[in-house]
DNA sequence: CGCGCGCGTTGACTTGGATCAAGGGAGGGC
DNA sequence: GCCCTCCCTTGATCCAAGTCAACGCGCGCG
């Protein structure tokens, strides 16, 4: 079964990048970020998602360290953050807005392995070279630390090294629940689990847990659940129709919340 | 669309295990392993799989200690090593066959998460309970550290700390590999892809690159690959006739290399 | 030794989700 | 204000893989 983006004849939004890759440098340069956090070179002493962050590692009296090896970043919609087999010379931290993060077959097939919210770090699975690319969906404001500065960063802050494993352990554990996902759920699961995690990770930065924002497209949430976007769309009006979930503009609103949950369960 | 052992009236070789699990607890015991390598209590310094594994991050001269925190422990055939949800006691860094990891849902729908070879560690992604189960296919044998004695050697230790976050970026990586495969791939890409990656990793332990052997069933491959192990056989099978493998008892004979890259390729 | 069981194979058929196709609405650029 | 582009939705049809079923082989056990 020849699934989603893996349409030969209708790639990938992708393809837009590629016909302005011409622009690509130049939206990815730095921006000189006009952040108000970054008054004064303390922007991390400000930082809204520090303590969910693996920056919560370190101590309040080395916010100034961290200010100085970082830069605050602004990211337009769509642009790329960095891309599958470049070499990997930056990690980022998300501070706002939304990332994806996915991988591309030769044909053109794509599978988002990811969505980045605010303070979800962007580096963890780290070679040489980017394993994925990311780009932004809709505006994004990120943390940026060259790959040298945080490796050295890392090698004299032992507790920074245990955040960071602990945080990549967490993401196996995320990864192993995905590919649960996508190898034994049916469409329908598929798409309830989906809406379920998001919310919960929107309750836990402070969003309601009522109206979910959905910032991605049918495409971004098909590319991540190993369908089809017609597929979810169909799954997400039939939602609709049933009282579970109403249909609104960039979202939804979640109507029954129980019974969302038991779609999910297993 | 209902895949794998999913299938709920025939549910999952797993249930052998509940009509014996009186005997577990006696299965799981010590074994009290009348290992060669045991002899003078010095087994990691014999250990064959030591430059491989983990273990590699340590000084020779620190072997001693790391064999009198360990113990080397064998699992018969379909003995379980861990399972999901207990709490996490012990950490393994398997020395000799085949160990599948998994997660079941509630149905018993089953999705192999890995399988483990010798050299790989068991517990990277470590909470305070499993967060999936690990069986054995065919018999293994491991080297076991009590969780507390490993986390207060890795505590003690930073650069097995930086080894281990090492590996857990390691198995990111092929997690997201085997997401793409789960989300995006067909069948026939699935097991082809499969075999390649088992082959590589047989080869990396020094074993042939034509002859593959196949220790998991059909089942296990399905639950691996998100298929039903009809597909798997009918697949294989049909490569059997295409010559590009030759399918022999407990294993298969890859005739032709190039071709099977290409199935598997992307 | 033969019976049963686990595992694998193969055939027939069914179906969930993919594919193909058409149309609608919102937003932004000129 | 109008077009164009990008999303999203919905309907009709198709097909890859799932389901159901039968059978064969090898092995261990009574």
């Amino acid at each position: 079964m020849e699934r989603g983006s893996g349409r030969r004849t209708r790639p990938v939004p992708q393809e837009g990048f590629m016909a302005i890759s011409g622009l690509i440098d130049e939206l990815l340069a730095p921006a000189s970020a006009p952040c108000p956090h970054h008054a004064g070179g303390e922007h991390c002493r400000v930082c809204k998602v520090r303590n969910v962050s693996v920056c919560a590692a370190l101590e309040p009296d080395e916010l100034a360290l961290l200010s100085s090896l970082s830069e605050d970043i602004a990211f337009a919609d769509k642009t790329t953050l960095l891309m599958q087999g470049d070499p990997a010379l930056a990690v980022y931290n998300l501070t706002e807005g939304v990332v994806r993060l996915y991988r591309l077959l030769a044909d053109g097939r794509r599978q988002i392995v990811g969505f980045l919210l605010p303070g979800d770090f962007l580096g963890l699975a780290l070679s040489d070279h980017y394993a994925f690319s990311a780009d932004a969906i809709g505006h994004v404001q990120a943390c940026r630390f060259t790959r040298a500065a945080f490796t050295t960063l890392v090698d004299d802050k032992p507790h920074l090294l245990r955040r960071l494993h602990q945080a990549a352990t967490h993401e196996l554990t995320q990864a192993q629940d995905h590919m649960v996902l996508l190898g034994r759920r049916n469409a329908e699961e598929k798409v309830a689990t989906f809406l379920l995690s998001l919310r919960d990770r929107m309750v836990r930065l402070g969003h309601s847990a009522v109206t979910l924002s959905l910032p991605m497209t049918r495409q971004d949430m098909a590319d991540y659940l190993g369908l089809t976007l017609e597929t979810v769309s169909r799954t997400i009006s039939r939602l609709g129709r049933e009282r579970v979930l109403m249909v609104v503009p960039d979202g939804v609103r979640i109507l029954d919340p129980r019974r969302l949950e038991q779609l999910g369960a297993a």
